[in-house]
DNA sequence: TCTTTAAATGTTATGTTGTAACAACAATGA
DNA sequence: TCATTGTTGTTACAACATAACATTTAAAGA
């Protein structure tokens, strides 16, 4: 599949998602999400709101670029990136993948971001070695920084 | 031990360990540590600031903050939590344990931090994990977002 | 259809976090 | 003493994020 027919797909599974939560897929909403989808890698809400106008013709605004992928979160569609302050789409619009608890290796280098799943026994046993001290997960999202095989060690 | 003789020990250790590297524990970069060491919970350079100059009456401008914060890491002696943009004296200054490869879990409502060693199978099932995709871990400094036990949840 | 209401977006301002560049000062060794 | 290096002070600014309010658009009910 090319990447723009993988972007067209998640776009309307997008939308179906949307309108099955009440919520609308709304024109800027579609061209943020459009913009995260097209990029290679992880992007600010100001580099996104650049990423938009220079390389889409859509001029959206950081503050709306913020409300929007805030929005975009709520519904799945987008990750937020604590470790990087930067922001992913959800690499399992497209596919029919069930969308699980997301782990992401982010390369701190070039900032490319790789979804996966690690095995739940790896979670647990977290969950396990936190419960031990009083804490709990608040949120089973992990974020490890890494190299990845393109860039130099 | 109370926690004044604990931090008093930890400098100490801190000092006589900074010798050892051939570095210095000045009497800004001791203030600092000993701001972050009274703290109760994870602090950002400017609130370490104002940490230091409110209840030490220690006046070190952020800049300063940065810089020493930053020697003190390489030190081993503070921990920065990336999730948060935090800092953290490290645990294990004043305790005979050798320093691990550190893993946090910090409460994201009250920002207190608990260091932990989770068992080296769960890092080296992590690392695997990453390697599968061609990714390797950066560093091995786990973050976790959870609610420590005095937080409502 | 018209009106009312709510949702989405635009606009301006400001707060927070972090870094760059250079000056001033202090400690050390030749 | 002088030169060198390391530490801290100072100013400016860049990047990230939110608050508050205005305007526009869409939806819902009379």
């Amino acid at each position: 599949m090319t990447r723009e027919s993988l972007t067209s797909t998640a776009l309307e599974r997008a939308e179906k998602h949307c309108i099955e939560q009440g919520s609308k897929l709304t024109d800027k909403r579609r061209q943020v999400l459009s913009g995260l989808l097209a990029s290679e890698k992880a992007l600010s809400a100001y580099e996104l709101s650049d990423f938009c106008r220079t390389e889409l013709g859509h001029n959206i605004l950081p503050m709306s670029v913020y409300r929007i992928l805030e929005f975009l979160e709520e519904q799945n569609l987008v990750h937020r990136l604590n470790l990087a302050n930067k922001y992913v789409a959800c690499s399992h619009i497209a596919c029919e993948h069930e969308h699980r608890l997301p782990q992401f290796l982010i390369c701190t280098s070039c900032h490319r971001v790789e979804e996966v799943s690690l095995p739940s026994s790896v979670m647990s046993s977290i969950e396990g070695g936190a419960k031990n001290v009083g804490y709990h997960l608040a949120r089973n999202q992990l974020e490890l920084e890494c190299i990845c095989s393109d860039c130099p060690a």
